[in-house]
DNA sequence: TTCTTATTGAGAAATTTTCTCAATTGAGGG
DNA sequence: CCCTCAATTGAGAAAATTTCTCAATAAGAA
């Protein structure tokens, strides 16, 4: 988010500030929710028609590596990335319908100093996710359907933007 | 794992028990870690050549809308599925290298509970995954270094076996 | 056994990610 | 400001994974 940041932190690393990545920093800057790829594709490309997108891929796992975004895990289908500083909602994961409910309760602080001292990893962030059944599943279930799932709604449920917030 | 647990459960949603589903089945009752989907493929066929990809797919999807399985997110390459019961091995993934290992403590059965009050959820899973640099990675940044990630060794490290135990 | 329909396997198609390579461009030095 | 050179790019091909289609098969009920 804090733009300069980012953009600085390119130039520490001996990486050039090209007009794809300064792009691709304005839309991660400007999005308030997780994007995958190809939604930062077709941001990036409003701002400069040329990006190409083999560039978001490239520039996606340079962020990664420079920590100013983290993948996070929302389905299997598509990458999503959030920026580091908003890392920090969870999900819980409908197994029926793939609804998403984000909540942002949770301490790992223990965990994390605990693993920290045994592997002498150097933590830098964390996921959680919680996997059920939302109530109109549970309904569903009870009666005795074994619900297939609905491409349609099932994409529409695993998006980008999770539909309430716990 | 209980292997006719989990034919009874088929029987029960007037699902067919065919030789498919039954050396998938297998293969399931028999790993112990993760599986990715070519993976139960591969080992399937050991059973019986004939089955195809496509209905390990849709065995893997079945038998995950029966709980039977879960969908765990190790990488975002292949989708990964755990038997329900031993859904409980989280990750520690090096940012730098992909490395993972794995351990298993945890608490959030507390946390559970207060989001399946609040959210009416039933909570069947969880995972917990946390990110950081492993102690080679963080030698090499202190050397200044951006590591660019090596595919094979970042493919091996990610792979279904993780490397170590915490 | 016969019937009915869920299920299958194979391959095509779609989707996502990675790779290759010639052309471009950023950044530093002169 | 211009040069140089390596980093980076875009485009498209290629790879990898997942989904779809459809005729053929086989599981389970009668």
């Amino acid at each position: 988010m804090p733009n300069d940041h980012s953009e600085q932190a390119f130039l520490d690393h001996g990486l050039k500030l090209t007009r794809s990545r300064r792009a691709i920093l304005h839309v991660l800057g400007d999005a308030s929710e997780h994007l995958k790829i190809a939604e930062v594709h077709r941001r990036a490309r409003t701002l400069d028609p040329r990006i190409g997108l083999a560039s978001v891929y490239r520039t996606m796992d340079l962020l990664a590596r420079l920590h100013l975004v983290t993948r996070v895990h929302m389905d299997h289908r598509h990458r999503h990335y959030a920026r580091q500083s908003q890392d920090h909602g969870h999900h819980l994961v409908c197994n029926g319908c793939g609804r998403v409910v984000e909540f942002s309760e949770c301490h790992v602080d223990r965990l994390a100093r605990s693993l920290a001292r045994r592997t002498k990893f150097q933590i830098e962030g964390h996921s959680i996710e919680l996997f059920g059944r939302c109530p109109d599943c549970r309904r569903a279930s009870r009666m005795g359907e074994v619900r297939k799932p609905d491409r349609r709604s099932s994409d529409r449920g695993r998006s980008a933007r999770p539909s309430k917030h716990a």
